[in-house]
DNA sequence: TAGTATTAACTAACTGTTTAATTAATGACG
DNA sequence: CGTCATTAATTAAACAGTTAGTTAATACTA
């Protein structure tokens, strides 16, 4: 939609300058916003020159526009899979849950983008990507609402307002990595240290089994259960962001 | 600490300019961040020459930090205050989220300011300012937690990591305001209606009593109790936000 | 060779910061 | 009290560095 160049030939070399300056834009964008990214910047990272990105995307807004849809679509798709109408809706939100732990986990620099953008919107800076994100997000909300209130009906889950929980859930989860700098600065401790982060994932995933159901012992037990099926992936680079910009 | 000048007569005009400047500044810089604010518009909106900025704070940096400071200061006092001993520690917890969630609605700047500062860090960008974070909040942290651990051990409030516990409160509060306006164009809601802010409010604390208390009905009637004492502050210009960059 | 992909050099606008000059406040002192 | 000297507060204008965006020329390739 607001790719200026559809992508008609299959993979040359042009579509992998496209993809590499894609993926440097998600990095710098999520890393100092659309004002504070530079153009050369990303140029550097995907070692290509700075006007192939007006040559490809119309300007940086474009560029921006291009990265979120990017990053959004796939975020989305990932989140999806996790709410499988064969689990029962109480373990639908538990995996989504440690899903989204785990996106944030390995993909930080998706992560970085999306509350980029949400600040954005927040200022009404946005013009006109209203469509997309409707067209992307509202099946996840969808999908995660209707899980609460089948919980609710089913005898599952407490009877809850079905937003309230999916900001709860979502919101512990982006606010411990938004946080936990700050958090490590003002209290002296190491939030980003494997175990520490491993900790913090069993902790919310159990928070969710206790405060959620209406029997509680059933709830530990799907935590377990989920917490056995999704054991948590290697976490690569996140100390080096310390030396990192 | 970082002020270049003290405050030596009592408020004279230079005092009150150096206000006025502090004020414009907390409201550019949480809105379009340290990068993105401009020291004209905090100028202009002070109505203050752009070199008194630098007469009064070094440079810019200098200004965003003492804005930082005098918001840290300000909120933490203020949420100090709803976790009075006097309160059992399950109804502090209580009042802390209805609290944190009031203050967010009345004082927006802080909060856009506060999570900048937020993202700042993550990335690596504060430089020094630690010696101020330690003090001012982990004071509030160690009350925070303190009143989880009395209320596990008092059999009030159910077995959990107490920092789980805080990243679940402040999270979910700081995730509503944060994504709401991109709930808002994806979902088509309006989250910012008088009416949504009360059902949210409410939703969040009685999620809390649900979640929290081993009693699950002594919950509930603290929900109850807190709600009536605390009631929700009037709101003045949640809706011009939209009109106003 | 014709069109696509890529590059280097260039520009116009913007922004944080400084400087030097001007006005207001304060104090000294006859 | 008044007059002057000194400091504090404020202003307008310019500087210096940076950045998004352009252009015109060049390499590649089908």
């Amino acid at each position: 939609m607001t790719n200026s160049k559809t992508i008609s030939t299959n993979s040359s070399r042009a579509e992998q300058t496209r993809a590499a300056i894609l993926k440097a834009a998600i990095r710098e964008f999520g890393a100092h916003g659309l004002s504070g990214a530079r153009i050369d910047a990303i140029a550097q990272a995907a070692s290509a020159n700075k006007a192939l990105l007006y040559y490809y995307f119309k300007n940086k807004e474009g560029l921006y526009s291009a990265a979120i849809e990017s990053v959004s679509a796939e975020v989305v798709h990932n989140a999806l899979a996790a709410l499988d109408p064969k689990y029962s809706p109480g373990e639908r939100l538990l995996r989504c849950a440690l899903n989204h732990f785990d996106r944030i986990l390995t993909k930080h620099e998706f992560q970085s983008l999306l509350q980029q953008e949400m600040v954005r919107v927040q200022r009404n800076e946005h013009h006109g990507e209203t469509a997309f994100f409707q067209s992307t997000f509202r099946p996840l909300m969808e999908r995660l609402l209707s899980a609460v209130e089948e919980g609710v009906r089913a005898g599952e889950l407490c009877k809850a307002e079905p937003m309230q929980v999916v900001y709860a859930i979502f919101g512990t989860n982006v606010f411990y990595f938004l946080s936990a700098p700050m958090v490590a600065t003002a209290l002296g401790i190491e939030p980003f240290h494997p175990q520490a982060l491993e900790a913090r994932r069993r902790g919310a995933v159990q928070l969710w089994g206790n405060a959620l159901f209406v029997d509680r012992a059933h709830g530990a037990k799907l935590v377990q259960k989920v917490l056995r099926q999704m054991p948590m992936p290697e976490v690569k680079d996140f100390q080096l962001r310390r030396k990192f910009a």
